[in-house]
DNA sequence: GTCTATACGGGGATAGAC
DNA sequence: GTCTATCCCCGTATAGAC
């Protein structure tokens, strides 16, 4: 859609950086002259303004995101699988874009969801009704327990990944002081694959049970 | 400790529910001085400046807090009972300060963990490290899996509150999509502390279903 | 398209009266 | 202890040369 002009790429680059890191208010226009090599003029060349700067970061994080999640979602052969594929797309997600963790979270703390024209929510909208409708189609077929709201366990299954990518340099220092080294982000994202799996994997006396109660 | 002043609480508790909502940077002074009903300069009065204010903030939310969890991990007759009762202390926390985990992660974020003087950071590390132990305890007494590096499943359980609390704003919006309401903090926590037991309890273990037979 | 120089406003911080 | 008025810097945004 856009040319991909370099210079406008630079600038997006480096403001997805700052942004992500240092919030909207904090990064200043120098800021993201120097660290895009550019000047504060060509800010206002190639975009509106910060806040213009700003949504068109966000919009380029999110182009391409919904259909990698979605796709991982189609693929899935299983109620397991279609788990572990949304954790592994979550996963591939942030390797592929680091800073999008940050701004994500930020942009739900600050603004509070109530930007009407928000990319970041039809993204997670988008998602989340995906896994829901995975969980909700594994407690039909029998693999996953039905005493579950889908709802929660989707947060549930989520969270893990986007705090683990929040909390990373927090994490850091404690696994350091443990003695042991930090996990990376793919070994993370296996053990929470596994974890909401097990949390939703219905044993066979559970369900029968739960055939009973029903 | 501080004689608790009653402008000086003012000052406080208008900056916590700002700098958690908007950050340090994007909350003016002159935001505090109205949102507390006061003004400019009295904040420099009782607080050395923007930034010294800001750490008595996180200094007051982190006071008392260590405390509490760690209380919860203390009187905690078993494993299962243990992983309850941490994330029943984060709930609790967080109802008593709902700005806690916007300035949490905020901090994460932004600081990158790399202030040494961090009340957070040794809040988070206690409660962190406790629950690792409670964790190992359960994977030698046979109750939780063995095959489950304990620290990451600390972090899978913590996580889900943090999470929830967080992304609040938006999850409201997405549950009210479906039609249904928004389950409370409270409801939440419960179902989170259930995810992370049914994640860790071993299989075979069936004193689960003879509990809910009697 | 890129850069330098600059205007304009807003935010942090203080002086000093009460 | 509290408030009003004010200073000064810094950040946003633009003008205009190249």
């Amino acid at each position: 859609m856009t040319p991909s002009h370099p210079t406008r790429e630079a600038i997006l680059d480096a403001a997805e950086q700052l942004f992500a890191s240092k919030g909207l208010t904090a990064t200043t226009i120098k800021d993201i002259g120097e660290a895009s090599r550019t000047n504060t003029a060509l800010l206002y060349y190639h975009f509106q303004d910060k806040e213009g700067l700003y949504r068109e970061v966000l919009a380029r994080m999110a182009g391409g995101l919904i259909q990698r999640g979605l796709a991982a979602l189609r693929t899935a052969t299983s109620p397991e699988e279609g788990i572990r594929g949304v954790v592994r797309a979550q996963v591939a997600m942030v390797a592929a874009r680091p800073a999008l963790p940050a701004l994500f979270v930020r942009e739900m703390i600050e603004h509070g969801a109530q930007r009407g024209e928000d990319l970041i929510h039809q993204l997670a909208g988008q998602l989340f009704s995906g896994l829901c409708q995975v969980i909700e189609a594994g407690q039909r077929s029998g693999d996953f327990r039905r005493d579950i709201d889908p709802r929660l366990a989707a947060i549930s299954t989520i969270s893990q990944v986007m705090y683990f990518a929040v909390a990373q340099p927090a994490i850091r220092i404690l696994m350091r002081s443990g003695g042991e080294n930090t996990p990376s982000l793919e070994a993370f994202g296996e053990h929470a694959a596994e974890f909401a799996v097990r949390a939703l994997r219905a044993d066979g006396a559970w369900q029968g049970l739960a055939e009973v109660k029903g």
